[in-house]
DNA sequence: GACTCGTGGAG
DNA sequence: TCTCCAAGAGT
């Protein structure tokens, strides 16, 4: 008795949420128009862990290229690499390719509307095969993303809060009917409304059941504390007949797969910039070097060609510098 | 379950 | 400048 009570009050918080999006949810996000579940997809793993405003401009870039899944088809890991050059987490463009090559051979090259089948997809994990499933194929699944979470722990007041049990209230408070919309709503109104500081409670549709609000307080979360090393690298500049001379990382334990100038093995510690990755801060030099102390496997590329190629943050400024040169 | 993966926005 | 943190997943 007790629990359909609460289950009823529950599902009106999601009614409520659902209303707001209506008319005060973000609504010039490119992914918003036009669902369809590749659409959907796509934008769901550029979405991982980066916030919207960054991803809208790779989002149209990438479906420029690929407007649907059909000219998706044929793209090889390197045409996604060169698509997500820049935005990050670069295993998730990896992982892209890798589960278009799945769609292909198991499930007839249609993206699976099953949480069971999507699951299995290299880079869909629980909360995007939610997002999957009520946004693009209206199927009521939870999720649970940094939004939700915010929203969750403070509507309830969720002190260091597990994670099981803010999927348990995530599935509680869906509001079954427009999951789609329901969905996209509490992501926005923990993206603008019910924000990590200075929260705007008063605009939010759900203060009087807030029990943050109506405590003037807001629940302790854990922060982890990330230790940052620093890094020494090196690299060599090779350069001959407009020509530069590069290599495929799959050394560092980072920037997989992306492209860079040999590192040198030197161990003196020069820093010309300083750049911070999540966990450890590099310190980047370059050193001109001449053909002849080449040893590395990897290959020469065009100046014109360096714009595309997929390579790292600190790697593209270098180059850009031959680049504006050359032009 | 802790740790790792990138870059940029925002305060 | 410095810190936090973002439509998480894989190991």
């Amino acid at each position: 008795m007790n629990s359909m009570k609460k289950n009823c009050k529950e599902s009106s918080t999601g009614r409520q949420i659902t209303k707001w999006y209506k008319t005060k949810g973000r609504n010039n996000l490119p992914w918003r128009e036009n669902i369809t579940p590749y659409r959907v997809w796509i934008s769901e793993i550029m979405l991982q862990q980066t916030q919207a405003k960054t991803v809208v401009n790779y989002f149209e870039k990438f479906i420029s290229n690929y407007p649907t899944f059909e000219d998706f088809k044929s793209a090889s890991e390197e045409d996604v690499l060169s698509l997500w050059k820049g935005l990050g987490f670069y295993r998730r463009a990896r992982n892209l390719y890798r589960a278009k090559e799945m769609i292909l051979k198991k499930f007839n090259g249609k993206l699976p509307n099953s949480f069971e089948n999507l699951i299995t997809l290299p880079g869909i994990g629980k909360s995007t095969a939610g997002a999957i499933l009520s946004i693009a194929y209206k199927l009521p699944y939870p999720i649970l993303d940094a939004n939700v979470k915010r929203v969750l722990t403070r509507l309830f007041f969720k002190t260091n809060s597990n994670e099981k049990e803010l999927w348990d209230l995530s599935s509680q408070i869906l509001d079954k009917k427009n999951v789609d919309d329901f969905q996209q709503g509490i992501m926005d109104l923990g993206a603008t409304v019910c924000t990590p500081k200075n929260a705007l409670c008063g605009e939010c549709p759900l203060n009087k059941q807030c029990i943050s609000f109506s405590k003037g307080e807001l629940p302790t979360v854990n922060v982890k504390k990330i230790n940052k090393k620093n890094v020494y690298l090196e690299f060599e500049i090779y350069e001959k007949n407009q020509k530069i001379f590069l290599i495929k990382n799959n050394q560092l334990g980072f920037w997989d797969g992306l492209w860079i100038m040999p590192i040198a093995k030197t161990k003196q510690l020069k820093t010309e910039i300083i750049h911070k990755l999540s966990h450890r801060n590099l310190h980047i030099s370059f050193a001109n070097r001449s053909k002849d102390e080449l040893k590395s496997e990897g290959k020469w590329f065009d100046i014109a060609q360096l714009s595309k190629l997929p390579t790292p943050k600190p790697i593209s400024d270098k180059l850009s510098v031959y680049v504006q040169n050359f032009l």
